[in-house]
RNA sequence: GGGAGUUUAGCUCAGUUGGUUCAGAGCAUCUGCCUUACAAGCAGAGGGUCGGCGGUUCGACCCCGUCAACUCCCA
């Protein structure tokens, strides 16, 4: 068979893909073997993969493949989320773009169908996506987080929380997107730093019957649309500027009310003018001083950011159109005293960027959560589920859990699970699965049966149904108990970003132990974030993510795998650069190549030349040597060093190496043994790259041998690692040092690569070279080599380890300029057993070092003073 | 303001029990090669007082303190 000049990826990989999907191996079903189960992470079913998912999901596939060739019942179930939300946004603007619909002009059914429409499309190019990168997912598995089965897991979970006293109805302040209109919790708020301004404000001061005192009282806001809400001036009590004040009010501007001064340590004397207007409907601190001083609350906000009809003034305008007038106004009056510039932060709607998010006061349904959380703690810090790497995000996931405040699960929205909560006309409501269960609790509640239930307008948080993700993808909670659950549950490895470590890591330990009374994974691998060569995080509005299915339309699957996976080590952010989706593509060819040279060899029983055992030899023991380090790299979660050690072993020792060393002459046959052997180590090569490289490695395989039905690298198992011989290591490990020595001694003497030498060696210990030398030979292309007790006097010398090597050429040889590198190695060495012998003298250091360590010291001497002598006897005979 | 992390070759990063045969890899650079697998390649080379300062130790890239710069999380 002619192989092409290159590895052309494209034919390989959809052929592969699809092979691997007609055979099921995919597929996992419970059954004898172990599990080892991953749940993907659902991607936002609002776009498509970016590089940061293309990290997560190249993580998974290599674990859950290299669990899969290693006897493991490896279950990696696919998924998206419906990202109430983020989806929702963009449906309405596509509804308004595309349509010019307004949702207010839709039903909720009929905004849903559309909705629906949206995720079948976003969800099939996420599938696509997933399956141009090889991962192997079991499709028949599929979940979507507004599946029927999820949606009645989510409305349950909801219903047994409540039942529990876990989740609560209340007013409390919260975060309001003012675009999306509804509220969020306090992770979907994202902070700002910015440039604000800090507007000085005078309110007149008047006394208990109202009559002015002719005196102001000035305070500092970056809010001054909020005034309107104001019902109070706080300012320190031991505020002397101010103590006068006790008992007196303060008019607030525009609207005229009079509110009281009150007095609070929580005020700051240094900030600003020292006196603070508190405005209980906006401000989260401003409320919790309204809670403790009784204050009334002036809610002057509608849910769209525009000033209610509480505000008085500029009503319906937009709450930063208002500020302009607002300001204006209070200049006119002549009570604006001052604008400074402010440092300060601004929180924004995470899923509306453009958006700042308004506190606002209202009412929502909360979780309780420092009840759940304490377990959730003690499962991480007792090392039940291990965070990787190390513990770095030990401190931050303690932090929040032990400072976790409770959540806030409405969100006025349609996009997702509808709240479970029927109300009558009076407000009274009841927590039920169905409109019938409700009815019924309603009944038994109230005493008294109605034939309607209104339920809640409102739908539930996302992560309020994500967080069931590893117990409901195997319907634990819709169906308990069943074989399947039984069997994945806890599933093996959570792959994630830590941006989501509170939003949906701690929250499903949390579900996990609540529902299943187990945690839900055992070990959770943190990947840091993409960002590109530049360091930029990588976004859709900086336009620096590539689009993931181009780049694999350039360089491969298997290419842009090994470039995000190549210097990505656990939780450290990675610097994304397409030069390394082109070292993998190298990589790609240069293992292709390594094929056609192999196929073009002819194998025969009785060669001319003398069998290579020692390159097979050696190269077995390299081969297990790599292969029990990657395995040991693996269950320490350091797969990019495991793909390095990879890398190398195939690239260096095998292609580099091995293959010159038994390479045959020009047309000659190779001995039959040799090359079974090296069809072995090649087979062996692919499968342990092949959970990192799917689909170049399934090719190689199938193309080195003809094969059986049924035997593909895919499931192919791994054996165990044969123990090593470091003696055999050590000999090659030397021939590699020799040769690279006199090549070295070759260029610099401009000796052409043609141009061939005689070797003479000359060693104290005749046996050391007798299993390399015709490598050697071959390696620096010596048409001659011998020993010599004697030196050589015409030769070019050199020294490698112990031992001196004469390289005799017809080229004139240069004395000075080998004077001059025998001495600067010298001197080297000279220094080096200098400070060995010091520290042999130290007394201290024989007292306190470990024996093994003195015995090295004493070694590094012995070889030390060897090479000095051997340079020495070098330097003299020239 | 609180907490965490990072700082090693021009660039991106390894370096897990402190012992100069570990200061390393890839890319980039330089030199020489179109050597019948591979120029997307081969063979070599150069390049770093391991952020600054101080300490512990016989010995520090590694441990401690401090300062600086950058990043992230939380308020």
């Amino acid at each position: 068979m002619e192989l092409s000049k290159n590895y052309i990826p494209a034919s390989a990989e959809d052929k592969w893909y699809q092979y691997w999907t007609e055979q099921q191996y995919f597929r996992s079903v419970p059954d004898s073997r172990p599990p080892f189960t991953i749940v993907i992470p659902p991607p936002n079913v609002t776009g498509v993969l970016h590089m940061g998912h293309t990290l997560n999901e190249t993580v998974q596939d290599i674990l859950v493949r290299h669990a899969r060739m290693s006897g493991f019942n490896a279950c990696w179930v696919p998924g998206s989320d419906h990202a109430s939300i983020a989806t929702e946004s963009k449906v309405v603007n596509m509804l308004k773009d595309e349509k010019g619909i307004e949702k207010s002009q839709l039903t909720r059914a009929e905004f849903l169908k559309y909705a629906y429409e949206w995720k079948d499309k976003y969800g099939g190019i996420i599938y696509h996506q997933i399956k141009k990168l090889g991962c192997s997912v079991d499709w028949e598995r599929v979940n979507f987080t507004m599946d029927d089965h999820y949606y009645k897991a989510v409305i349950r979970v909801f219903v047994d929380l409540y039942e529990k006293g876990l989740i609560y109805r209340g007013a409390r302040m919260i975060n309001w997107d003012p675009k999306a209109k509804t509220a969020l919790s306090d992770e979907e708020v994202e902070y700002k730093e910015l440039t604000g301004k800090l507007y000085h404000v005078k309110y007149a001061v008047v006394n208990a019957n109202g009559d002015a005192t002719g005196e102001f009282i000035t305070i500092a806001t970056q809010r001054p649309e909020t005034i309107m809400g104001d019902t109070a001036i706080c300012v320190n009590p031991e505020d002397e500027r101010y103590a006068h004040l006790k008992g007196h009010f303060a008019v607030v501007p525009l609207v005229n009310r009079k509110v009281p001064v009150i007095y609070d340590t929580y005020v700051d004397k240094e900030f600003g003018t020292g006196a603070l207007k508190v405005t209980p409907a906006h401000d989260i601190n401003d409320y919790n001083l309204g809670l403790k001083h009784n204050l009334p609350i002036v809610d002057t906000l509608n849910d769209d950011g525009t000033l209610s009809a509480a505000a008085e003034v500029f009503v319906g305008e937009d709450r930063f159109r208002a500020r302009k007038k607002v300001i204006a106004a209070l200049a006119e009056q002549g009570l604006l005293v001052k604008e400074e510039e402010y440092a300060t932060r601004l929180g924004y709607s995470q899923r509306n960027p453009d958006t700042v998010v308004e506190p606002r006061i209202s009412t929502q349904w909360f979780v309780k959560m420092a009840d759940m959380a304490q377990p959730a703690l003690d499962a991480v810090v007792n090392g039940n589920v291990k965070i990787h790497p190390g513990d770095r995000f030990l401190a931050t996931y303690k932090y929040w859990m032990e400072n976790v405040k409770d959540w806030c699960i409405s969100r006025q929205l349609w996009w997702g699970q509808q709240i479970p909560a029927w109300y009558d006309e009076s407000g009274q409501f009841v927590v039920a699965e169905t409109h019938e269960a409700a009815l019924q609790a309603y009944a038994k509640q109230f005493g008294r049966e109605v034939t309607t239930l209104k339920q809640d307008e409102d739908c539930l948080d996302t992560w309020f149904s994500s967080w069931l993700w590893p117990v409901e993808v195997f319907h634990g909670i819709s169906q308990p108990g069943n074989a399947d659950i039984n069997y994945y549950y806890p599933t093996s490895v959570l792959v994630t970003g830590q941006d989501i470590i509170f939003f949906w890591v701690a929250r499903m330990i949390m579900a996990g132990l609540e529902y299943k009374q187990e945690k839900p994974f055992s070990d959770v691998y943190f990947t840091g974030m993409v960002r590109d060569k530049l360091g930029r995080k990588m976004s859709k509005q900086l336009g620096n993510s590539p689009d993931l299915l181009e780049l694999i339309d350039r360089f491969g699957a298997d290419a842009v795998r090994f470039g995000i996976m190549i210097s990505s080590p656990a939780g450290n952010d990675l610097l994304f650069d397409e030069a390394s989706c082109e070292q993998g593509r190298n990589f790609n060819n240069k293992m292709w190549n390594a094929l056609k040279l192999v196929k073009m060899w002819t194998p025969a029983e009785n060669t001319a030349a003398p069998a290579p055992t020692f390159a097979v030899e050696w190269f077995e023991h390299r081969l297990n040597e790599v292969h029990a380090e990657v395995e040991k790299l693996f269950t320490d979660f350091r797969l990019s060093e495991a793909l390095k050690a990879i890398y190398s072993l195939i690239w260096d020792d095998f292609c580099s190496w091995y293959l010159e060393w038994i390479k045959p002459g020009f047309e000659q046959p190779i001995d039959a043994g040799v090359y079974e052997k090296t069809i072995g180590f090649f087979e062996r090569l692919v499968q342990l790259l092949h959970p990192f490289m799917p689909f170049v490695t399934e090719e190689l395989y199938h193309l080195l041998r003809d094969r059986k039905a049924g035997d593909d690298l895919v499931i192919r198992q791994f054996t165990a690692p044969a123990a090593t011989n470091s003696g055999i290591l050590a000999e090659g490990a030397l021939a590699k040092e020799v040769i690279s020595s006199i090549r070295d001694v070759r260029n610099k003497n401009q000796i052409k690569p043609k141009d061939t030498i005689a070797l003479h060696i000359e060693t104290r210990e005749g046996q050391s070279f007798q299993r390399i030398e015709s490598i050697i030979a071959k390696q620096v292309n010596a048409n001659e080599i011998g020993y010599t007790k004697d030196a050589i006097t015409g030769a070019i010398t050199l020294v490698v380890q112990k031992d001196k090597f004469y390289i005799v050429t017809d080229m004139q040889v240069d004395p000075a300029a080998q004077k001059a590198q025998l001495e600067k190695d010298l001197a080297y060495q000279k220094g080096f057993l200098l400070s060995v012998e010091k520290k042999l003298a130290n007394e201290r250091f024989m007292q306190n070092a470990k024996p093994e360590v003195v015995e090295t010291e004493r070694q590094k001497k012995a070889d030390c003073e060897a090479k000095i002598l051997a340079i020495e006897e070098s330097l003299k005979t020239l």
